[in-house]
DNA sequence: GCCATTGTTCGGTGGTGACCGAACTATTGG
DNA sequence: CCAATAGTTCGGTCACCACCGAACAATGGC
């Protein structure tokens, strides 16, 4: 019968030792790359990567390449749920997120960074999420944000340079970057160059003298305050 | 991390097409013999027997002895959840062309069937979702049931035995439990279970012979009408 | 007691798949 | 353009385990 095949198929990728460790890995709901699952899994990165693409394959997973990293991450909540009905034979429930991450060892980098040209770690996600929750931004389509009009209207009070951001016709306008750190997507793309060029002329951030670590300023706060209303 | 070694223990074991045509044959929720379970697997008793004592040992079956043979059943409720949960994922996976899903090619398996020992398929969730719009079943958190003072009502005019399901103590009253060809949730737990033994008790649904068939008789098809105002 | 039926244990075989080293591709940063 | 990093593909090795034949154990009918 077809359904035994189907079932035995799926379980068989979670029984295998390596595979159940990067899945248990992955129940924190977020994404992780394929170095980290493969360290977490206890093996090379190339049997990690075997890995993957098959549950990839069996729709267990979704895999999102960003720049050199590939994210990987649960295909459904539905997956999630078979994992915890298994653990719950086993007696056992599902393991809370590990809380001794390697990033979580640079706290500044993953308080504030650039990501290629705009900001990401804490700050970078504070500034998404206060645009989405005003309603100035939101989702479009998997890797895309779009600018409402009163968003619009925010960024040119705020003094965002968006005629130059549009102009830029090279790239991509609003893009949705799944941060490293956060593991949750921020703004890149020119809109996001343009805010953090903003961040920076204002004088609310510093790029520190070496590396990608960004240093908010005090008044960086204020402004993090009194314009997206949001305090870190 | 145990956690992880048990998940993938389990699910490996249910990873062998021969030991998931077995615990396939007993999501019937009914007991079979060595013999039956080796012929289902198409594997030789020798075998079968390997397959069915690590299994009782992992506790995912019970086994009793009954003069010459040997009784094996699911050794719980968990066990047929779990096994539903994965069929779940099978369904979602992405479907090569033609090659069209399991339960579309067993059209009564998904119209009525038992999971382990209640009602699944097309008719559990009809009697499930009406029970939910009449307000006599509500969620209570993501596993579990609550049946509201209307709900006893009901269900006590139905005659189904709500004292022997509550003196069940040793299992869940009334679990979520998800259904693999609807991929919604319907009622199993001892209430589940008890509702089903009213469906066979008044003749309303009848096992058929083998597998987890269930048909639903004629008076089942009109008590669905005038008991749950639901016609399928 | 004797045999048929049912199920288990044991030993040997074969195939599948997990694993790693090495080589290759793609992207970033200087 | 070059070096570094992230990830994949390929080929070969090795271990595990599903499988079966054979023998052994337990039960029931006569």
């Amino acid at each position: 019968m077809v359904t035994v095949n189907a079932l035995s198929e799926i379980a068989a990728l979670m029984g295998d030792p390596a595979r159940a460790s990067m899945l248990s890995l992955l129940m924190d709901g977020r994404a992780h790359t394929a170095s980290e699952l493969a360290l977490s899994a206890g093996v090379t990165a190339q049997t990690a990567s075997g890995h993957l693409a098959r549950m990839v394959d069996a729709n267990l997973l979704a895999a999102r390449p960003q720049g050199r990293n590939r994210f990987y991450r649960l295909a459904s909540g539905d997956v999630a749920h078979a994992m915890e009905s298994i653990m719950a034979l086993a007696g056992t429930r599902a393991a809370p997120a590990s809380r001794t991450a390697a990033w979580r060892r640079d706290p500044d980098l993953r308080f504030c960074r650039t990501c290629y040209d705009h900001l990401a770690g804490q700050v970078g996600l504070a500034v998404t999420d206060s645009l989405t929750q005003h309603g100035h931004l939101e989702p479009r389509g998997p890797r895309d944000w779009k600018l409402t009009s009163s968003g619009e209207a925010f960024c040119t009070r705020l003094g965002v340079d968006l005629a130059g951001a549009r102009a830029a016709h090279s790239r991509h306008f609003a893009r949705q970057c799944l941060d490293w750190s956060e593991r949750r997507p921020h703004i890149s793309g020119a809109l996001g160059s343009a805010i953090a060029d903003i961040f920076f002329k204002k004088g609310w951030a510093e790029r520190m003298r070496r590396g990608r670590t960004v240093r908010l300023t005090d008044s960086g706060r204020r402004a993090l305050s009194s314009h997206f209303g949001t305090s870190i």
